[in-house]
This record gives C-alpha cells, structure tokens and sequence, in this order.
RNA sequence: GGGCGGGUAGCUCAGUUGGGAGAGCAUCGGCCUUACAAGCCGAGGGUCACAGGUUCAAGCCCUGUUCCGCCUACCA
C-alpha cells in the first residue's frame, strides 16, 4: 500500500513545501517560556535587510538548524531567536538609489519623509530574505522575529548610550576619521578595507625662503600639500644637523611653514623628511598633537579641494593630484616620481577610497570593555571553537583602539544628545528632555547623527530578548547556548557583543562562539559579484533539493577550513537523499506495522550486526554534533546508510523478508529493518529535515512530526562485537567471491560453485547458518566447506583469514588470467610482510614499543605468512595445470 | 612589517592525544540481479610540498626552505 504513495526517485519540491507549511502551522519552532527542560538558545546572525540569500547566510543557517533540531529531538526546550538588522549605510543607499531613479533626493525629501520612505520600503521588501531562510529550512521561532529599527530594541540602544555616556565610556571630540565622501559618513576603523594599489612616490623640493635648495619630501598624496604645517625630520638624521633655516617654503603657494623635529619620522625611508598634514593623515594628526600645530583641512565632505587649496579649490582630490604634480613639475620643484605600491583603505559599503578627515565625532572607549571580554574568554566563561580563533579575538581586543560610533546618515538610532543653543550644554538622555537644564531654553536641538549599526547590533543577544525589561525570556534564555558565525565578524560583532553583554548583564552572551568557515567557489575564491563567481543558494536548493544541498554544507564544514562550493558535490549528496529513499521504498514494501521493542528471541547475524553497528553510529553522530564537528556527523551516516544498511543489511536480509527463511524470520527482520530506519531518520533529521519528515509520515507505527520524536540513546547492551566478528566473515567471503568473478570477468548470470577449506569454526559456522545470505550476495549456487588439504579440480582461489576459498571453475577457468590475480595478490602481500618482519626483527622496537602494539603486529605476521603460503601453493597448483594443459 | 591557515589519489578534501594512508567525485572493466541506472559489482591510482631533526616508530612533534590563501599594520 505504501508502495503506491512511494515514487521511484525522491522529488525534493512538493514535499519541502508541504513540510515547511506544517511545521509552521504547528508551532513546531516556537520556543516554550515556562519549562523545566534545559534550555538551548541562540540567535541568528542578524542577515542585512537589504541582503539577498548567499552561499554564506546558507552555510551559517544551516548549521544553526542542525543544532537547533538536534537539541530539540534531544528534548531541550529550544530558541532559536531570528531577526534582521537595519544596516543604516546600505539600506540608504538603496532607498537613495531607489529615489534617484524617480528623480528625488533625500535632501529633497527632508529627513523625516525620507525616513518614511526607508520604512515604506522595507515592508516592501524587507522580507525576502527571511523567506529565503525558511526555504532553507530553517526552523526559527518567527512570531519572536526582531529588528534592530524596532522601538523595543531602540530604547535597549538609548539606555546603553546614556548609560555608557554617564560612565564617562563614550565622548564626543575632534579626531582623524575614516570619511568616505561618497556616503557621507564617517566610518569605524572596521569598516575600511586596505587593499595594494599601484602609485607613486613623489618627491618634492620645499625650497628654503630664500629660494635655495630646501628639503625634499616624499608623498604619495602631493594634493594634500596645501594642508601642511609643518615638515619633519628626525632629529639625529646628520644630513639635517647644520640646517641654515628653520623654515620651508610650502610649493605653489606663497606660505612659510616650520621644520620640526620628531623620532616618529624614519632616517631610512624616502628623503628621511616627512610632509605634516594633522587634518588629513592620522599619523600628522599625532605629529600635530605634540608640537601644536595648526589643523588645515583643505578636502571637504565631498572630496573636493576647498579653498584653503587656492587656484586649486573647488577640484575634484583626485584630480587634484594630477593638476599639483604638472604644476610642481613647471615649477621645477618634482624631483623624482618613483613607481610606488602601497596599502590605501576604501569604504566597505561602496569601495571608494577613504579620506583620512579631521571631524567632530562620537567615541566609544574601549579599553575598559575590552579587557572584560578578554578575561570572559581567557577564564572559559565563553569558548571560541575552533580554539584557533581566541587567538584573533584577542589580538585584535588587545590593540583596541576607540570606535567611532557616529555615522552622517539618517537612517539609523538617532544619538539621544541634544545641545542648547543659548548656552551650549550638552544633554545625553534617553528622552528628549523640555528644556535646558543650565538655562532653562525649551528648544534643544537633537545631534543629527545616527549611530552605527553594528552599535545596536552589540546588543542583540539581550535585546532581542525584551532588555531592559526583565522578562521571562532572558531569564530562560540568556546567556545563549552558541553563537554560530563567520569569522568575517569576529570583531566586529561577536568582540563587541562580549563586551557590551558582559558590561549590562553581568554575563557573557553565550557559552560557545562556533566560527565556521567562508564559502568560496570551487577554485577557493571569494564569491563576488563583480567576478560573477556566485552561486545562488536558492537555485541550488531549486536544482537539487534543500536537503542535498544542506547535507553538503554540513559534509564541507570542517572546522578551520574554508568550503569550497560546486553544483557537482551537490549533486552527489543528492544521489544520498535518492538512496535514502529508496531504502525506505523498499522498507515500506515489506514492514506494514510499527514496533514497540526489539524481538526477545535470539537474532540472526545480520540482524544484530546492524543493530550494534547502528549503536556506534548513533555515539558517533552524537558526539560529533555536540563537538560541531558537522562533517563528522553527516559523513559517518553517509557512509552507515549507503555502505552499511544499503549494501548489506537489506541485501543479506532479502531473503528473510521474501519469507524464504520461514515468517520468524521474516517478523523479526521486518521488526529490526523498522527500528534501524526509524533511527536513521531521527539521526538524519537535523540535517536533512525535510526528506526525513516525510518518510516518517510514511513509515507505519509513527505520529506526528519527526520534530517531535525522540533521539536515539545509544543501547550499550546491541554493541555486539561477536556479530560483527560474524558479520565480517560474511562480508570477506562475499567479496572476495565478488573479486574473483570481477577479475575472471565472469557475468553474472554465470552462478559459481563454491568450497571454502578451513578449520576456522566461527567460519564453519557463519557457512552453515548464513550459507544461504552468502550464496544471494555471491551469486551462489553451492557452498560447502571442506578440510584443508581436499584438492577441489581446477578452479580460481581466493584467501582470506584463516581460510581458502576455492571456485571450480572447469571449462571456464582462464589459467593466465587467474595466475595473474594471484600474483598481484602475492605481491601485495609480499609488500606488506616485509614491513612487519623489518619491524620484528629491530631490536629496539621489540625493546621499546608497548606490549599490545607488538602484540599487534606479531599477530599480522603470523596472519600474512599463512596468506602467503596459501597463495604460494595456489599459485603452484595452477602452474601445474597449466603445465599440464599446455605441454601435454 | 606582524600573525594565522594550508600543500595528502586526476579533482575536492577527511585523517582528535605518533603505531595498519582514507572518503566522495572522476577514471577503467562488468551488469537493467524483482528498493534504487540519481543504481549494482569489481579494479586501478598517493616519496602525505621539500630538506633536516626527535623517536623503536612521523601525514601527525621540532627546525629550516618553498609555494598558495587569508587576516592585520600609521612608516610618508
């Protein structure tokens, strides 16, 4: 009956669909508030509202949802917390973007419709990406869905500022920023990216006043030189001991500026002077700092020159450059333009090359939070898996530098600071307050700036959780149980949830940092656009089917290796899913009720071979996923279901189950085939959640959803080590029957005569009880056994332990052929032997090795001398026929 | 400049306290054997980057070399 509902090969589409609708309708992800199970959480790296499914997202949700559905079939109650974050600069330039194309600018719009509009376009399209999650399954509790713009989480945001502001942790200065003219913003340290890029090194003459030599300057940003205060030298450089002046000229101008001496200036590089430019190079900056020299700004916010760069202003920096070296050049005053790679930062968001900018800015200090989160992890209250990367955490957390948390935008948590323009006080507070305090003026202006996402974004642990309530939730939930991530965002996210987790709850975020790998493609590149490298998560999952797709991300996730994704290795876990279904097709042909318990009466050997083995592998599955290690997990039940289930289990039973063995035999193995598939479903699930939901619908003696069903407890007393002695023998004879018809090229329609010679008893006794299993896997059909020493007629000969297998093959034999696999076989054995007997007759190894690895090898000895020998006499025995077949 | 990871079969990679070199895909040969041709059976293929060292024993530990990748850094 089943049979029926069952197609010949899986087809992923239908079914995922139907699945996922149920469990939502179900509630099956919803995460329980009130009870006595242990808790396991998490929460999802927060996907960018803009973003679209990638091959990253895919691999970091998937293992999220294996552990998650590991958890619960493990009986825990589960969170498993979702949500989207605002990503202030992207989400504006899209909506920028979007406005443009209808011919609108924000400044058109003014900030509070332009506001709207974000909003408006996010209920638009905000969404997609959570619906690409849940086609890859993922089972989140989705009515607990959280956005950082919500006002539950912007009120955590605002008492985190006033509260960091108060404890004197972040100020407000003038500093040297990353500002990127093209989003208009200032950006973290974080947030630029260096990257080489071929240039110059320029080396200019700033002349002395009186019109003699001067010095000479190397740069690589001549347009900067109209913002100089200053050029430098070391002061023990002896070419600049007996300096006439202490005064240069500033080229293509008419200012003087000073020579001033600082160690920061290197004797060896360049001309050993040194350009200072405080308001566009942090190193000026500090220079600046020390000997007080003035801050010249000469590019404003939109990268053009101003007028502090004379003849020059209003030009575009980069221009710019290009027009002062042809001018240096008239001039006489470009000494050398030398061929020059260095380093430059661009914006993360849009690549545009950042300009070092003097600018008043918001700061958060974090030294003090940081060493909180060094110690968190140093004294094992959070773990970093693999431990590899603690090593990065804590470099980057011990070279902390002060962030910039201000950003020019105006989508994003407005900084709840307002100033008084009669007075100019400064007021932080997590409401807008009536008026001044100092003086009473009721019309305070707000700070205009916004925070950076990646602010509230620190928060998410706990926010998202219902802080600064005190709720049910956090209590159940927090800290969570892991955060899964890349390491991508190890600084900057899972560093600064650890130090603002720790400083507003007392407690770490979470027990474990999983860090998985990137996906690259197949050649271990990054996934870009612009290389049109990207595969489409959602095509693959349209193509193969989510479950093959995830069972390769699971396959390819070892730890501390990048994955490198192609369709074909998809497509080779798909043909897994296939077999998977397949097995359970046939199954179904057979078991047409559900079990209780095992059989009490004795079992046959495949039968309690497979269940100790399924035993191991349920130990195996488990430790692995409690130890991340997901390649382990997926690739030992691979091989369990396909090589061990599929191969030989159903194969060595088929003969029970067409009740050829008598209906004991056929009942218990029904029962057993039953039992073992349920739990390979169950162990599966995790990975591969949806194929497996629905072969448990089909699969009698289940109800409701596998979700629901209870994970495997390994069953210490089914380990039996006797049946899978047993079973081995079984599986030796089998193939070495199968080798010798392969080799022979035998078809298989030709059924052999077996004689297998031993004196083994545990092989006598597999031949007589399993004779029949042995001749339907060997294509049999006879097979005895016989003492050694009976000379069966001319036949191919196979050994294996403590035995000789004989296959008569008269009139068939191929002579040349058989001696030649016999050979082979010798020479292999030959091989192995000498390297046993070299180590048996060192000295030293008999002296120093431990007793159970001698022990060991001794025993391989004595095995590959009797192999030997047997081959040998067989080896003799053919001659001797071939002797006599072909000189009569 | 500093740091980290990697080099194992044609390809992609496992290999967890040092003791029999493995898997998937690809290749070759044979099969429509009543679950599965998205399959079954069999076979071939590796100086574990190179050179030293420690050890009875090294893919694994140590040193050096080399190639590739990534992260990080203010030397203009």
């Amino acid at each position: 009956m089943a049979l029926n509902q069952l197609e010949k090969g899986y087809e992923p589409h239908e079914v995922e669909k139907k699945w996922y609708d149920f469990w939502e309708e179900n509630e099956l992800f919803a995460a329980p508030e009130n009870t006595a199970e242990p808790a396991y959480s998490i929460v999802i790296p927060p996907p960018n509202v803009t973003g679209v499914l990638h091959m990253g997202h895919a691999l970091n949700i998937t293992l999220q949802d294996i552990l998650c559905r590991y958890r619960r079939l493990k009986g825990d109650s589960v969170l498993w917390m979702p949500g989207t974050d605002h990503a202030g600069i992207a989400t504006q330039n899209v909506v920028e973007k979007k406005l443009a194309s209808e011919g609108v600018s924000r400044h058109q719009l003014g900030r509070e419709k332009f506001i709207e509009a974000v909003w408006a376009w996010r209920e638009e399209s905000g969404s997609a990406i959570i619906n690409q999650l849940k086609r890859l399954g993922a089972s989140c509790d989705w009515k607990r869905e959280r956005f950082t713009m919500d006002s539950g989480l912007s009120e955590a945001v605002r008492k985190v500022f006033v509260q960091l502001y108060h404890e004197g942790l972040i100020y407000r200065g003038d500093y040297i920023i990353n500002w990127c003219h093209r989003c208009h913003t200032a950006l973290s340290d974080l947030e630029v990216e260096h990257e080489d890029v071929d240039s110059f090194l320029y080396h200019i003459r700033y002349p002395f006043p009186d019109r003699s030599d001067g010095l000479l300057i190397a740069t690589t940003r001549p347009e900067t030189l109209f913002g100089d205060t200053a050029v430098a030298i070391h002061p023990d450089d002896p070419r600049y001991q007996n300096l006439p002046v202490n005064e240069v000229m500033l080229p293509l101008t008419d200012r003087r500026i000073p020579i001033i001496r600082d160690t920061y200036v290197g004797m060896e590089f360049g001309t050993g002077a040194l350009k200072v430019t405080p308001a566009h190079d942090p190193n000026d900056f500090e220079i600046g700092g020390r000997h007080g020299l003035p801050r010249l700004k000469v590019i404003d916010d939109t990268g053009q020159m101003n007028g502090a760069a004379g003849q020059f202003s209003g030009m575009d920096r980069s221009a710019c450059r290009q027009a002062v070296v042809e001018a240096l050049k008239k001039n006489g005053l470009l000494e050398k333009m030398e061929p020059y790679r260095h380093s430059v930062g661009h914006c993360y968001r849009c690549k545009t090359i950042v300009e070092p900018n003097l600018s008043k800015q918001w700061f958060v200090k974090a030294k003090p939070l940081a060493e909180k989160a060094i110690a968190a992890v140093q004294d094992g209250q959070t773990r970093i898996v693999p431990e590899i990367w603690a090593k990065n955490y804590f470099d980057w957390l011990n070279n902390i530098r002060d962030w910039c948390i201000s950003r020019q935008i105006w989508w994003g948590h407005q900084i709840p600071a307002w100033t008084c323009p009669d007075c100019n006080h400064l007021i932080v507070a997590m409401n807008a307050p009536a008026c001044c305090p100092h003086c009473a003026q009721p019309n305070l202006i707000q700070e205009t700036d916004v925070l950076d996402t990646w602010f509230s974004s620190a928060l998410w642990p706990f926010s998202t959780m219902g802080w600064p309530n005190d709720t049910p939730l956090l209590k159940k939930y927090y800290p969570t149980s892991v955060l899964v991530t890349g390491f991508d965002i190890l600084f900057f996210w899972v560093a600064r949830m650890m130090m603002m987790g720790i400083h507003f709850m007392n407690m770490v975020p979470f027990r474990d940092v999983y860090v998985h790998a990137l996906v690259r493609d197949e050649f271990g590149k990054k996934m870009s656009k612009s290389k049109g490298n990207v595969i489409d998560p959602l095509t693959i999952c349209d193509q193969y089917g989510t479950d093959a797709f995830r069972l390769t991300l699971a396959a390819f996730a070892a730890q501390g290796r990048d994955v490198k994704m192609s369709e074909k290795r998809v497509e080779g876990y798909r043909h897994f899913i296939n077999k998977l279904w397949n097995a359970a097709r046939f199954a179904l042909m057979h078991v047409d009720k559900g079990y209780a318990s095992l059989p009490d009466q004795p079992l046959s050997l495949p039968n309690r071979w497979i269940l100790s083995r399924s035993q191991t592998v349920t130990r195996t599955v488990t430790n692995a996923l409690d130890n991340y290690h997901f390649n382990e997990a997926a690739s030992q039940l691979y091989q369990f279901v396909w090589h061990e289930f599929c191969d030989w289990h159903l194969e060595a039973v088929k003969s029970d189950l067409y009740e050829k063995e008598g209906e004991q035999a056929r009942n218990d193995t029904r029962c057993v085939v039953w039992h073992v598939l349920k739990n390979i479903l169950i162990l599966l699930h995790p990975m591969i959640p949806f194929v497996t939901e629905e072969i448990w619908h089909m699969l009698p003696g289940t109800s409701g959803s596998i979700m629901r069903a209870e994970f495997p407890d390994v069953q210490e007393n089914r380990i039996d080590l006797d049946a899978e002695r047993h079973m081995a023998i079984l599986i030796d004879i089998t193939t070495a029957l199968r080798n010798i018809r392969g080799e022979m090229n035998l078809p298989p329609s030709l059924v052999l005569k077996c004689q297998i010679q031993t004196l083994d008893e545990r092989i006598v006794t597999v031949v007589q009880e399993y004779g029949n299993q042995i001749q339907n896997l060997a294509r049999l059909e006879s097979l005895m056994t016989c003492n050694p020493g009976e000379k069966p007629p001319a036949c191919a000969t196979a050994i294996i332990e403590n035995a000789v297998i004989h296959v008569p093959l008269e009139g068939v034999l191929n002579v040349d052929q058989e001696l030649l696999r016999l050979e082979k076989e010798l020479k292999k054995i030959n091989t192995d032997l000498d390297a046993v007997i070299r180590k048996l007759n060192n000295e030293d190894f008999l002296g120093k090795a431990p007793d159970d690895v001698i022990e060991k090898v001794k025993s391989k000895q004595f095995a590959l001398v009797e192999k030997h020998a047997k081959l040998q006499a067989n080896i003799s025995k053919i001659q001797s026929i071939h002797g006599a077949g072909a000189h009569p």
